[in-house]
Parts: structure tokens; sequence; C-alpha cells
DNA sequence: AATGTTAATGACAACCATTATCATTAAATA
DNA sequence: TATTTAATGATAATGGTTGTCATTAACATT
């Protein structure tokens, strides 16, 4: 799953540079696992599949790459309501595109969801600049997540 | 704040007996508490309010009747990203009415309103059904936030 | 009003995700 | 290759939340 090269994209490297950080095999390993994944993963689940590649690193740097990817702004935090936070690449660094979410409150399944946007995004727009004046708040993100039940959680 | 006549709303104890429960004094004390207030409180705040005319109530017990009334439906519980949850009474039960929230991610400062809900309303209704039927999900909940910059935190 | 049943309590320990500390290592640059 | 300092890894600490268990008190029944 990691690139064996240990170079990563190009344009990966230069992203890092010119903020001054430096490109890290753990950091690289971390994208990496985050790159080649359709699913929501922990801190811990990505610490595991690094771990596998690189056995000596530390869940603490796991941590604290993630925490750095987020504010540069490459990852997206998420809480399902589940005691700890999933992490995935943000629409431009990912694959995925532009999503919402869709959580099970029993099995905590996640799935994505990319239908229904036109209306989302005419609301959204209205939305953020309506509260964005009139609470004089400078809107920077939105989180909209649907809470339900999962067919197969719902037939037991 | 308390009801010192030690009674509580009539409906509330017959909310609690018929599925079984009790009305007990810390029951009643948080649930006074969330209903005597405009904030949004932590698990904390409410031990602390509830701690100065019962100063025999512990946190645990806090904690177990918020849980117990997330269940019931009678408070929501709130992630603001903050690193504990936040609590307040679910609409049917507080004089808040239907609201979101706007919320800065320095202060943590939390903006409810009630605007913009005519859009939404429709939004909502069209995403819901999509997705019940698309996903087979019973969807039951959605969580819709705003995240930002208030105006103070702008200026500093 | 007294009693019995059991939901609920309170004190405390345990849990577990996340963060802080600090000596050591290794990217990037010259 | 040497220098600078961002980043690491091991470990301890933090802090919100949950589990345990003996005790208490709501409520229905008598």
């Amino acid at each position: 799953m990691p690139n064996k090269d240990g170079a990563g994209p190009r344009w990966m490297h230069g992203k890092f540079k010119c903020c001054g950080y430096r490109m890290t095999k753990p950091r690289e390993a971390i994208l990496d696992v985050l790159g080649n994944t359709q699913e929501h993963l922990s801190a811990e689940d990505i610490y595991l599949a690094v771990h596998k590649f690189y056995p000596n690193i530390g869940l603490t740097t796991v941590y604290r790459n993630l925490e750095m990817l987020v504010n540069m702004g490459m990852v997206v935090k998420f809480d399902f309501g589940e005691g700890r936070s999933k992490y995935e690449l943000s629409d431009n660094y990912s694959g995925k595109g532009h999503h919402h979410h869709l959580v099970c409150k029993k099995c905590y399944k996640v799935i994505d969801y990319s239908d229904f946007m036109k209306d989302e995004v005419k609301f959204l727009k209205n939305t953020e600049d309506g509260l964005s004046k009139k609470y004089e708040f400078n809107i920077t993100d939105h989180l909209i997540q649907f809470f339900g039940i999962c067919k197969k959680c719902s037939t037991k």
C-alpha cells in the first residue's frame, strides 16, 4: 500500500516545503494510507496500517501528523459520535469528491453520499451568506450529517 | 433556580412513570438547570449548577441521567469540537424552538439561529427522503452546524 | 402510614482517546 | 559533509466519560 519508492507525489513535497515543513516517512505513510482507502479511519486505524510497514512509527506521531494535516487543510476530522475521531483526505486531495455523511447510530457505519447536492449547495450558500451578515461571523466550514439506523441494524 | 416545592411539572412525572422510570431529585434538578438556561452546558456545568443546591449529587449521576434523557429524546447531546459534549433540552421541551448552531472555532461560543429555516426544511425533506430510499436507511436525526470565527475572535 | 421491590444513587476506580514532555534523530539547506 | 531545527518515539500525564457495587429512596401495594 505505501509507495515503496519512498518518494511520494512531487506536489506533496512542494506543499510541505513551502510551509517550512518537511516530508518525512511517517507523514508520507499516513497520507498514503488515507489516500488508499474509502473508509473513515481513526487515528488508531491509521497507526495500525502504517505500523505494518513501518513498525517503529508510534501512535503519538500519527496524532501529531493528523493534527498538522488538519490544520493545513489536507485532512478533515470528523466526529460520528463514536467516542473517537475519524479522518479522511479533504475534497481537494481525495478521489472522492465533495460528499456528506449518513451515519448509523448503532453500528457507526458511515455512507458517503454526493447525491442531493444541488439543493444543498443552494441552501448552504443562502444560509452562510445570511448568517455571516446577521451574526458577523466569518463562516469557514459546515457540518452536515444525517443519522439513522442502517438496514442491517434495523433487522436485528 | 430549582423548583423548591420539590414537585416539578406534572407532565414530567407522567413521562417518566409510564416508562418505568422514577422522578428523582437529581433528575429533576438536572432538567431544571437545562430548562432555565439559554446556554449550552457541559456535564460538568450542569453538575456545578446542581451542586449548589444539592451538594451531594455527584458527577456520575449527572452523566447517567443525561444519557438516559438523551435516550428518551428529552435532551440532545452536541459536540462542538471542544473536547466535551454539550447538552440542551430538545425542541419539544425547551422554549427555544427548533434551531441550529453557529460555532466559533476559536472561543467555542455558540449562537443559536432559527432564521433561514425555510430553505433548510425544504432541503432537509428532500435529502432525507432521497437518502432513506436510496440507501435503505431509516433517518431519525440530522446535524447541521456552521463553523467560523466570531467577531470578537477575528479582531485579536 | 408501613413495607417490599428495584430503579437510582454516590463514591471511587478504571478506561481510553488524546496531549504534553524531552532527549534523540533525520530532513533540508548550504 | 556539516549545520540547523523540524520531527520523532517512548513514556507519562490529562481529562472526559463509564463501570462497579454497596447503599438509598421512589413508587406501588398493602
